[in-house]
DNA sequence: TGTCAGGTTTCGG
DNA sequence: CCGAAACCTGAC
């Protein structure tokens, strides 16, 4: 396998918090996860990861996107370590990383989303790739790979509803397959600006604020959004004094203010924060 | 068994 | 505009 050095990244949280769902533990400190594209593997010894990308080897460039080691994290966290909120959850999970992964794969795992639980949205994923992915075999080992756009749009949606447990997203993700094949936004969204791109994406049935700032942050990397979930507005209520019924656009703002171009960063550390705290 | 999720849409006021 | 109910499914 290949390496690189990389202090200060917790794979667990990072990997297996609320970001992808395509990952999984095999060992500790040892994950194995899939995109439309790939099977990944990645293993931590110390301060070096290792790893390696199939059916293309030693991606190294794709890897190196994915995980956002380019990013600095010291900057960002220096930055706000003087809220006291923050100074708890940086000392509690230092090694939380943004990732970055597709844009197609987020969108469709986002749509999942909607009133489910983390482990619901992985069932959901890990469905949809059994059922509907290409299949991609590994030292004489069969992997899902997880579903193209082009394979989500040639879908019937009562199967796709009996295979997968989707339920009523599933008109939702065979549209949205539809629509980006359709009009080439799947292609064109990286270069949109971040509010052009949240109107674009909420122009897709089952996309609303939430989805479509998760999109934002994990599948387009845009560092001035935080998503709200149900958590969000938790922490967002009990740290920060916000009315419980602020509206999402009012939160919006609040966090634009506080925390600029680094929000998705804060938010996501008080997101894993609070909910570990269980409140 | 019943309730409620890491939401969105639709419908009624 | 704003609040409320319905929606699939699994977990508690």
């Amino acid at each position: 396998m290949n390496r690189f050095h990389l202090p200060n990244y917790n794979l667990d949280i990072t990997l297996l918090g609320g970001q992808s769902f395509t990952w999984d533990r095999i060992a500790p400190d040892h994950f194995r996860g899939f995109t439309s594209s790939k099977i990944v593997e990645i293993k931590r010894e110390g301060e070096y990861v290792y790893w390696q990308t199939y059916p293309e080897l030693d991606d190294e460039g794709w890897i190196k996107r994915y995980l956002r080691v380019d990013a600095d994290k010291g900057e960002i966290l220096t930055k706000h370590v003087g809220d006291v909120h923050m100074k708890a959850a940086i000392e509690k999970y230092s090694g939380l990383h943004l990732l970055h992964q597709d844009f197609e794969d987020t969108l469709v795992s986002f749509l999942c989303s909607a009133t489910k639980s983390i482990v619901g949205i992985r069932q959901c994923v890990r469905l949809l790739a059994r059922h509907y992915g290409d299949t991609l075999e590994i030292d004489g080992q069969a992997y899902d790979l997880f579903p193209t756009l082009e394979q989500l749009a040639d879908v019937d949606e009562a199967e796709l509803r009996k295979l997968t447990k989707v339920g009523f997203r599933a008109p939702n993700i065979i549209l949205a397959a539809r629509h980006m094949l359709d009009t080439g936004l799947h292609d064109e969204i990286h270069t949109y600006d971040t509010d052009i791109a949240r109107r674009e994406l909420m122009e897709l049935r089952g996309v609303g604020d939430k989805v479509a700032d998760c999109i934002l942050v994990y599948g387009l990397a845009r560092d001035e959004v935080t998503p709200f979930d149900i958590w969000g507005k938790r922490f967002m209520v009990q740290y920060y004094g916000m009315d419980p019924d602020a509206k999402y656009e009012h939160m919006r703002q609040y966090t634009q203010e506080m925390w600029g171009d680094k929000a998705a960063w804060v938010g996501q550390y008080l997101f894993e924060y609070i909910r570990e705290a269980k409140v």
